[in-house]
Parts: C-alpha cells; structure tokens; sequence
DNA sequence: TGTAAATCGATGTGATCACATTGCTTTGCT
DNA sequence: AGCAAAGCAATGTGATCACATCGATTTACA
C-alpha cells in the first residue's frame, strides 16, 4: 500500500458532462432510440473512444444523460426563483415551478422533449424508473411543502389537501406539456389552465 | 384486362391483427426499443418470414400497431359507457371515458403502457405524431361536446369553457396515468383526483 | 523525475437488425 | 382444371451496434 489512488484529472468532470449535453441534444431531436457511440462522439465533437472511455457502457451513459438534463432543470428552475428576490412567497414559487414544466421556448422544448423521452424508458428500464421516482417524489414534496405554508397562513381554499393536489398539479403540468410538445395545444393556453387550477385552489 | 385484382385472402386482416398483437404485448412488457421482426414473430408464435410478408417495413409494423391499439381502447370504452344503458348521461359518459385512461388492471396497465410508449415516439416520428394528432383531436371534441350537452341543460358551474375544460380533463388523467404506471401513486387516488375535478366543474 | 494511473484514439468482434431474394405451397377465381 | 396471385419459410446481405482490446500519450503525485 506504497500508493493512493490517483483521482480523475481535473477536466474530467467537464468532459463527461461535455458528453452528456451531445447526449441531451440528440435526445431532443431525434429521440432516445438514436443514441449512439458514434452518434454521440459526432454530436460532441469528440472520438468514440472517448466517449467509450467516459461510459464504459451505454446505461451508464443514458444515466449520466438524465442526471444531466434533471442538473440543468433545477438550475433554470432555481434561477428562476430567485429572480424575484429572495421574498417571492410560497403562490409565486408555485407558479414558476409549474410554469417550468411547460415549454415556452427552445430550451425548455429541447428539456421536456427530453424528459419525456425519459419517462418512457422508465416503463421498461427499472434504473430509470428508480431514478424518476425519486424525482417526482421530491417534486411533489416540494411542491406539497409550499402549498401548507399558504395553508398555515389561511391563503387556501377550505379542504385543500397539500399533498393531493400538489400530485393533481403537476400531473396537469405534464399532461399539458406534452399537448405543447405535440402541437395539439398552445404553450399560452397551456399556461392558462395551469394558473387557473392554481388560482381553484386559493380564496 | 381479362383480369381483376385478386383481392387478399379471408384470413388476412386477423392474420394481420395477431401479428399487431404481438406487437403490442411486446410494447407493454418491453418497450418500443424491443420490437423487431424475429421477437414479433417469436411472440406471435409465427415465423419471421410471415410478419415481413404481412408488414414489409417495420414502419407499417409500428403503425399498425399503434392503430390496433386504439381499436381495441375504443372498443374497451364503448362498451363501458353503453353497459349501463342507452341513457347514461353526458356526465357519466365523460367519467367513463376518463375513468378508463388511468391503468386499473392488467389489461388496462398494457394498453397504457403502449399508448405511453407511442407518446414518447411521437416526438421523434411525423407519421406517428400525426396519428397521435387526429387521436387527441377526436378525443377532445367529444368530452368537449358532453361537456356542452351539460351546459347546455344548465348543469355546468357558469363560467366554465367546454373545450378548455375537456383539454385539462384529459391532460389530467394522462399525468396521473403516468404516476400510477411508474408507482409513485396509487390507482385509487388517481381516480379519486379525477372525479374531484369532473366535480369542481359542476354545479 | 519516476511511475502508475488516466486518457483516448484506433481497430476488432460478434450480435442483431431491417430488408432483399428465392422458391415452394396454397388459395381463389374463371 | 388451370393459372395467377397470395402466402410464407428459408436464407442472404450490408449496416450498425455495444463492447473488447491494444497501444501510445499525458497527467498527477510521490
């Protein structure tokens, strides 16, 4: 035991998420089923060796991938909240975050599409569905959390439940999402029915 | 011209249907990713060589797939709302057919599990895209159409848009589908979430 | 500076896939 | 019965894929 182990370099970290973004984009346009080795080096400008030397295999990749768009979710999102300054009450978080999960622009689209791709996989791959289950589970706590505070203060509509209609919220957000993501229904109407299931909820 | 066209054999539409079938079974337990034709034809319990005489690109494969399942949803929900009788209201009717986009048993669970799995493909396939555009149109102007029946009689709360509400009602029940599919909530509550909703939006 | 690990491009390999081709059998019409 | 189309199994083909292997180079630390 003459040696330690000798830690990644210090790029490492940058280029496996250089990796995962390629990922991300193919995913956008052209679906989880064209991810590739070569797919992905080409998208990212890199070898393929590379790319195989990052993720020795493809799960690892198609996780890292999720991992990556779930980080860069949040930061828009956390952006987003803090935008307003730091007295943006429980109703206004709400909003964004729900808001958020519908596509408005390139980036957002370029997110949904990619998570929906993801939630599909999920139903035939048990590690990504652990991983979304995860995820929804401190999406609805979250989103259930801001909802009792606005309880505690009497904001709410008399028999609101927190934890129920967090879970009806965003189920309706994604419903949503996925019509804009489609076509079959504008992202402006989509915000509408979603301020106006909020607005149900509060006096 | 001393001869027409012979038409297909007598057996060729369930040949056909058996092999969608196959599709279809495969789709629920393993994901789109999984059909090919030697795995179709394995399920079918037919040779590969039958499934590309019947489908000569997977293309047509995936289609008519996608199709026998909405058949075989239609037929599902046709016969719920005509069980209870020909004067079933447009509430009860609306309900049925929400009812029936949330997974309740194993029949139910496979069909969404594919219907889930053709959403997903739709973002990266026009032609299924488009299929899944006509589906969605249809089936907001009928519950839009239940829902005016109702208005029409005064039983609605004022204020409230038909075609608006129908687009929320089934964005709803595809959200909290979802849930119920992955295991982040039980069936029960899903239902429970829904008819709160139909609720909220009657007198 | 020596050395082991990390990096990573290049190339190989076996599997699988969609689809083409071929030829035999069956079906359905006249 | 005769005949053309439909049905269908078997086999071939070229592409692509995930992953293995190898070798050269660079990095990081003692």
């Amino acid at each position: 035991m003459t040696h330690r182990t000798r830690g990644p370099g210090a790029q490492h970290e940058q280029r496996r998420n250089e990796i995962a973004d390629a990922v991300l984009a193919i995913v956008a346009d052209r679906g989880l089923a064209a991810v590739s080795q070569t797919a992905v080096a080409a998208q990212a400008g890199v070898s393929p060796g590379r790319v195989q030397h990052y993720f020795p295999a493809k799960q690892k990749l198609i996780e890292a991938a999720f991992e990556r768009g779930n980080a860069l979710s949040s930061t828009r999102i956390a952006a987003k909240t803090t935008a307003n300054g730091a007295d943006a009450g429980p109703r206004e978080v709400l909003t964004v975050v729900l808001t958020e999960l519908v596509p408005y622009d390139a980036v957002t689209r370029a997110h949904l599409r990619v998570r929906q791709s993801f939630t599909a996989a999920a139903l035939a791959d048990d590690a990504i569905a652990g991983r979304l289950r995860d995820d929804y589970a401190r999406l609805h706590t979250r989103l259930a959390e801001l909802l009792r505070q606005d309880q505690a203060t009497g904001r709410l509509r008399p028999g609101v439940e927190p934890d129920q209609e967090a879970v009806t919220l965003v189920a309706l957000a994604e419903g949503l999402a996925y019509y804009v993501l489609i076509g079959v229904y504008p992202a402006g109407a989509a915000r509408e029915r979603l301020h106006t299931a909020i607005s149900g909820l509060y006096r």
